[in-house]
DNA sequence: ACCTGAACACCGTTCAAGT
DNA sequence: ACCTGAACACCGTTCAAGT
């Protein structure tokens, strides 16, 4: 509709983003274009908020504008992981503190799913063939290598890491989400109200059947998320150790 | 609509599941039969098919009719997570060999996953408070007791072994979701076909930034779900007591 | 109390038509 | 080549009305 050919319209020159357009900047379409405003979109509100009617709208078009440029919803999930897998950093590795430097590593990719909310989801049941993804499995394999873990044990367990830090990234996003949902029409609940909560079903369980977690409600409701993550990525990295000692 | 008073309408006796019925067996709703119809459609057409309205379909009636039965579908998940969670065995912690019963505890709840798939997907985010999944972590609880482990390692440890183990059958439910919807129009793709696929992004990467994955590529994509997952239960339980040997 | 039809505000995707 | 409007076949949920 608005080309860049229309000059001299009036006394000013037409601009294609004049700061007057109510939302909808009418630049060409592109890739890019569409990726920026769905993770935007999903920063702001989570993933399930995000459609490609969702989008659109934000672009100041209909969906099936969106067709020309990306196939369908699953391959625009791709292109919004492998633009967020590209800032996995990866550290030189140093065989005398391998072993921490990837639990650092695991600890970073958290990071990075946390900085781009919702993205997590769309990984689900993706084969991870993202050049960023494969820039982390590199480096995954590369810290093992220097720690002297067997390459099928090291395999296995990029594997497992990958899937254990994305589960860990996607139950965040789920909570928030709901937080957010809850408190739509009110106050947002808050983490420590929900914490309590749960502890009081511990605590209030039949003590015949559930001996220990009625006893250990406040053991089982300890820690906020950054310890439940350390200490999973000290199990799995101790573990692996373990394994390859194992078996050497 | 069909009522049980309705006697004698003619030689026969009116039974209300008559064999001739179009699918639409009319007998009062309940939860209960909402939840059978909802877990059948599960593990015919995955999670992502059933719907309050294919529920409904299948119960002969609108969808508008199963919200006197459940508030919303959030809920229909608890109650679906609620009765599979009741299949988990626990087994009598034996202190000679609590490891290995913990290993095949978490091997058996992927196998109660796997005889109901879908219902993992219901398990994301949701605060586990269903009386199979306390039963589950009561077990795991006192496992980890008689293996001496500490207790607010073990209730970290609950959080996690049910957090990876709901993340496998959830990545294996989109993975059958996905090869079953390829096959709609066509053969469904098979296994080995996929795997041999990623074989084949690993070999054909760039040596110069890729060398681990590239020359890897084999032992990247070598074993089965099962043999990762047995990796990765081995792994946690190693690790498990090898932070709990540094605790003390 | 339980069930229903119709409606509301959404989805992803397709397709013929426009420029 | 790129974009568009309109349509198709779906969602979850609500609500007034029926029995």
């Amino acid at each position: 509709m608005a080309t860049e050919k229309v000059f001299h319209l009036g006394p000013v020159r037409v601009r294609v983003n004049a700061a007057g357009d109510d939302a909808a900047p009418r630049q060409r379409l592109s890739r890019e274009r569409i990726v920026d405003v769905a993770l935007a979109q999903m920063k702001e509100r989570g993933y399930e908020a995000v459609s490609m009617r969702s989008i659109a709208k934000d672009l100041g078009t209909g969906p099936a504008s969106l067709y020309a440029h990306v196939a369908n919803k699953d391959e625009l999930d791709q292109l919004l992981i492998d633009r967020v897998a590209g800032d996995f950093p990866i550290p030189e590795p140093d065989p005398e503190r391998w072993d921490e430097q990837l639990k650092q590593s695991l600890l970073d990719m958290l990071t990075v799913y946390r900085a781009h909310p919702g993205v997590a989801r769309a990984t689900l049941g993706m084969i991870p063939t993202s050049p960023g993804a494969m820039r982390n499995a590199e480096g995954v394999m590369a810290l093992c290598r220097a720690g002297g873990i067997p390459d099928q044990l090291a395999a296995w367990a990029c594997d497992m890491f990958a899937l254990y830090m994305g589960a860990v990234a996607i139950e965040e996003d789920v909570w928030r989400a709901r937080a957010a949902a809850a408190g739509e029409g009110g106050e947002p609940l808050r983490e420590e109200d929900m914490v309590a909560a749960v502890h009081d079903v511990f605590a209030s369980l039949p003590a015949d059947e559930f001996p220990l977690l009625r006893s250990l409600a406040s053991v089982m409701t300890t820690g906020d998320a950054d310890d439940r993550v350390g200490f999973a990525v000290d199990i799995m990295v101790e573990g692996l150790k373990a394994l390859a000692r194992r078996e050497a």
